[in-house]
DNA sequence: AAAAGGCATTCTGCATGCAAAAATTGGACC
DNA sequence: GGTCCAATTTTTGCATGCAGAATGCCTTTT
């Protein structure tokens, strides 16, 4: 499942998201302790880059480090996924109300552009048309964060509120929930257009809630399944 | 200026704590390029550490990464600290939400603690005790994220908003500002002790809004005197 | 059987070496 | 004077070595 045209990645960043990529799909299940030494050696890097990513990923809350030399996949709640988009919420939200301020037309024109080609894969035909828009989605909102012109805020996404790997392993959006997504990102792009910070935050806010909710209810099918 | 009391730290974190500082006083300059090698002989450590210390710094925002081996001071905006405020207003007063209905009793004997210190420290004799107040301080508002309990949330702060020093800069606070920051935070203790989460996010927001206010000012001020 | 303590093993933090990539310099040419 | 290109130097990314700290095992003791 480690996408098949990775652009050239160097071994700190292979060493992230697969390790990453592990935690998310329960390969290294919570609470499994890590040494460098194991990962270094299952992933056929030195133990530099391994370091760099568990670095990362610390900071980043999915590994957790104990008093001593005892570093630990993180321990996550079972309400992840409504945290983080609650948190999301709250952050982009913020950020759109920004942009309507602030976007630049180019700006404007690069949400233009992933919008239209959001289109062009809807419905998708096939696996590689989902990553494409999964992949579509994420830069979307990754846009608007960043015309919101505050490196904070950009920050802040880039590190602790990129759920991809969460959603993308439970979520099969039906093309009802592919439709609306693509009606509300119209709706943020125009709203952005307008200058109108409080629609554009309106409407981002039920773009998220309408996410959420099919998030949660996906788990809850698959655990259900489980049993 | 380096705390003169620091605890054990490790060569990263001395790293990590010295360059963010140098940052932020002004020593190193917005725009200028950063070299492992140089920092290394700065610093006498060697690049390992040096190297930890900036990939953290990058990702919290305070050096940028160009294509190639161009690694630079970021440039901040001149709003900086009142975006800062602004992301913290908005994720602080959620934590506080949060914490009114999840803090446990022991959140809640931390927060008195910390409290009653700081009324101890008040108003502050020397330098040192102004020290111990911007701490503890730190403190407090770290304590009520964590009651948050959503790690997220905590990596949140603790990755890209820790403004402590941006603020330790400029600020000159009055003594009525002191009291009415001390004020606030015993009223954030009740109404998180009361479960009323609308109340403690209320007086968060002015609490925050306040804090922003006087050190704006104190900004404008500091930069008047320049000329 | 459980607890305590000492010993061997493992792991991390840091230093350093090396090759490849990038930046800089200097010179030729327009 | 400005621009392009190649040689030189610098810098990074990664691998590895080493000492000290932490962990875990195994024995001893109660």
């Amino acid at each position: 499942m480690q996408g098949p045209s990775l652009p050239k990645m160097n071994a700190t960043e292979q060493a992230y998201h697969i390790i990453r990529n592990d935690i998310l799909t329960g390969k290294l299940e919570e609470g499994e302790r890590l040494t460098e030494t194991r990962l270094s050696d299952d992933l056929g890097l030195s133990r530099t880059p391994i370091r760099e990513a568990i670095g990362r990923l610390t900071l980043e809350g999915f590994i957790e480090r104990d008093k001593g030399y005892t570093t630990r996949v993180a321990y996550f709640p079972e309400d992840e996924a409504e945290q983080i988009y609650e948190i999301r919420r709250l952050v982009e939200c913020y950020s759109v109300q920004r942009a309507a301020r602030l976007a630049t037309p180019e700006d404007i024109a690069k949400l233009r552009a992933i919008h239209t080609a959001m289109k062009e894969d809807t419905p998708p035909k096939d696996q590689a048309a989902y990553q494409r828009l999964a992949a579509a989605n994420e830069e979307f909102h990754h846009t608007i964060v960043t015309a919101a012109r505050s490196p904070r805020l950009t920050a802040l996404m880039a590190t602790a509120l990129d759920v991809s790997m969460v959603v993308r392993t439970y979520s099969m959006f039906s093309q009802k929930d592919l439709q609306r997504s693509l009606n509300h990102h119209e709706e943020i792009i125009q709203a952005i257009e307008a200058g109108a910070a409080e629609w554009a935050s309106s409407i981002m806010s039920a773009h998220l809630l309408a996410g959420a909710a099919r998030v949660v209810e996906n788990i809850a099918k698959t655990a259900q399944e489980k049993e």
